[in-house]
DNA sequence: GCCAACGTTGGC
DNA sequence: GCCAACGTTGGC
């Protein structure tokens, strides 16, 4: 099982939406970094759910639901795929960028050390943690 | 609104 | 293959 952090800006596409719909194509990613990481994601793979520009944090677990296939919002361009994701359980408290850059033990986090990447790994410690901040655990 | 950090594009 | 110019993302 691994762990991944994907953002959304939440005028776009916000976890109330997810959860609203129930689950969704995460598309329109056009980073081949980003796409790689789609690609090596397996159903039952976790998903931290992040909120980029308006609100800066992390409001939710998402679950990975169908592995990559071709990107319906790319006009049959074969380079990029989506996965379909639903949402597993909310964050009774989220926790903002502001909190991680504070906590010692997630400067290694990939959502720091490349702060534009859109669909980046979490180690399963840093995913724990992140748990416990958002009062999952 | 600005800027840092990347990515991409295209001329050479 | 290099690099300048330009575009985008996302935090501040």
């Amino acid at each position: 099982m691994q762990y991944w952090l994907i953002k959304s800006e939440p005028n776009v596409y916000s976890w109330e939406m997810l959860v609203q719909e129930g689950s969704t194509c995460w598309s329109g990613v056009r980073n081949y970094q980003a796409r790689n990481n789609l690609r090596l994601m397996r159903s039952g793979d976790l998903a931290l759910h992040y909120h980029s520009n308006i609100g800066k944090e992390i409001v939710g677990i998402a679950e990975v639901v169908r592995e990559a296939y071709p990107d319906p919002t790319a006009e049959g361009d074969p380079n990029w795929v989506c996965v379909d994701v639903a949402p597993k359980q909310a964050f009774v408290r989220p926790v903002r960028l502001e909190d991680i850059k504070a906590e010692p033990r997630l400067q290694k986090m990939e959502l720091i050390r490349q702060s534009r990447l859109s669909v980046v790994s979490v180690r399963e410690d840093e995913f724990n943690l992140l748990c416990a901040m958002g009062e999952m655990a």
